[in-house]
DNA sequence: TTGTAGGCGTTATCAA
DNA sequence: TTGATAACGCCTACAA
């Protein structure tokens, strides 16, 4: 008990007593057990973020700035990595959940099981935000950029350059977010009167097994590759994000056509590569940072917080950077 | 009792009780506490990795090569970050020490108080294994790209390219592996009786504070423009890593010089926006995979074994890429 | 097939 | 100022 007084830092100790026991802490190379701590304060002070892709820049740019935010408090982060799908997630959860983090910060695409597995969580009292999920439980939070205004603004300023023949390059309907931008697609094409043609729109590709890493360039190159090669080829893509987009310039390139004046071209989260490519990248910026910072600051309310608090939801504006790739308005 | 039995799934239970607790879990909303678990069976099947620039590619990489290695053992993988030095190093391995993980694979620049943590961690019989941190400890095992020889590689290859002003950009006297580099640019310099010129030699910038993401890239644009104002500017340069080098390249068109005509460049990782820039990045590829999966195999290793295993070191060839950047050979 | 006892390493509480 | 006791929730070993 005297041992735990010094170590912990606090209760009456006489100096000549603390002396003594660092003294036998050093040659024992005694450590405290923090899962017996843990176990018996009931709370770690961690919490744990789950992170889809990983090699994307907007993953890492959420992460820092969660792990800022958590810092400030006194809050250590664990990341987990959960790449394809439910079983990861499930793994990731539990894997977290058996650690005892303090709450749990979701940042990968909805599936059943792992949604099933987080509302189990949320029933023990484990604090759950997600971000961009789309995930409705009564306690679970909610940020998001405003895709569906993104995907809108987009395709409107596509259509403001005077284009009619509009693509949308990896739609994916297992994904909210990415239904979301297209959704924005579609209502701006609907607003304009100009007609919803279903050949524009490119879902996955076959081949393609995963979405992971600068496999999703894949999906864009594949996929313009696709629209090139229809009687009546689009001149103007809107990619579901930025890897997307690269891609598909790259199919533009290789097909010798130009970019913009061939084929006008949009993406969606400014990754810091979007700016450098060449031509530079017209693109939906998301607020990465500020996704992170009010994920954590949501969780920590909720950490901390006596009450128990009902679902919030946060959408965050997004904004439209105009660059080369999607050039002047055409006569 | 009973009840670990059933939830655990090994032991004698009778269908018909199995049955009434698995219907009580449901109800009571129970959750076997993996705090206790780990505590009484000491261990966790768990392991931390600590990454230091986490919106480098080769921090990502490297992360996903550990992980996948990880999982096909069982074991679960929790990245921490550490941005800036000692002090959120120490952080990174208390947290991790604190919820007893199996082990530690560090990624992070060396620096005294880490050091010190580490090795003090290894004394309480906490299995890590360093990447590319110059860290000697008996019992800590080490994985390392050839720094030494990828850095003379692409000098010995500006050289036969028939520069003889060759820069180093990015000097950073406290990091162990880019000290290597740094070497085997002078080695190749002095095997071609090239005088090592020290204004040529430029290392990091006062004004900028740290080094982490898309920072240091600010270091190879501070850097090149400080080369290009010299009287006797240089004809090719070497830098640190890729995100130096594309810094340095855009201070390069800035300046109206052409690449690689008037100045030659090379790189060191090759991250996938290596292969992209335009013009492609000449650059030293680093086994990023290879080293993650090693790392996590010496680390497996040593939490299985029974045996003390003393200190391992593995070096990993590096392969000179050859793209655009660097050009033809001079008259 | 089920249940009891003890201990994993802490800390809260109370007693000395 | 220090120490004894109990409890956090689980699992091993043994008893019923």
């Amino acid at each position: 008990m005297t041992v735990s007084r010094v170590v912990s830092g606090d209760g009456y100790v006489s100096e000549e007593t603390r002396e003594k026991v660092l003294k036998a802490v050093k040659e024992l190379n005694y450590r405290r057990n923090g899962l017996a701590r843990s176990l018996k304060r009931q709370f770690t002070e961690t919490v744990g973020l789950v992170l889809g892709d990983i090699s994307n820049p907007y993953s890492t740019e959420l992460a820092r700035a969660v792990r800022e935010t958590l810092l400030e408090q006194g809050f250590n982060l664990f990341i987990c990595i959960s790449e394809s799908g439910a079983k990861e997630d499930v793994i990731a959860f539990e894997s977290l959940a058996n650690h005892s983090v303090d709450g749990i910060i979701v940042a990968t695409r909805s599936n059943e099981a792992g949604d099933r597995y987080l509302s189990d969580l949320v029933d023990t009292n484990v604090p759950v935000v997600a971000i961009g999920r789309d995930l409705t439980h009564k306690n679970i939070d909610f940020v998001s950029p405003d895709n569906l205004k993104g995907g809108f603004d987009a395709t409107q300023h596509l259509i403001d350059l005077g284009h009619k023949r509009i693509a949308f390059i990896g739609a994916n309907l297992r994904s909210g977010s990415n239904l979301k931008r297209l959704q924005g697609y579609i209502d701006a094409l609907e607003q304009h009167d100009i007609p919803v043609d279903e050949r524009l729109i490119t879902g996955r590709s076959e081949g393609i097994a995963d979405e992971v890493g600068y496999s999703t360039e894949e999906i864009g190159f594949e996929g313009m590759k696709r629209l090139l090669s229809l009687p009546d080829p689009p001149t103007a893509v809107f990619a579901r994000n930025d890897f997307t987009a690269i891609g598909a310039m790259r199919a533009i390139s290789e097909a010798g056509l130009k970019i913009p004046n061939d084929i006008a071209i949009v993406g969606f989260d400014d990754i810091p590569l979007a700016a450098r490519m060449s031509p530079s990248l017209t693109t939906v910026r998301q607020p990465m940072r500020a996704e992170g910072q009010i994920a954590a600051e949501m969780l920590l309310e909720r950490i901390t917080g006596k009450a128990n608090i009902s679902r919030r939801e946060r959408i965050l504006d997004c904004e439209l950077i105009v660059r080369e790739s999607s050039g002047h308005r055409r006569q």
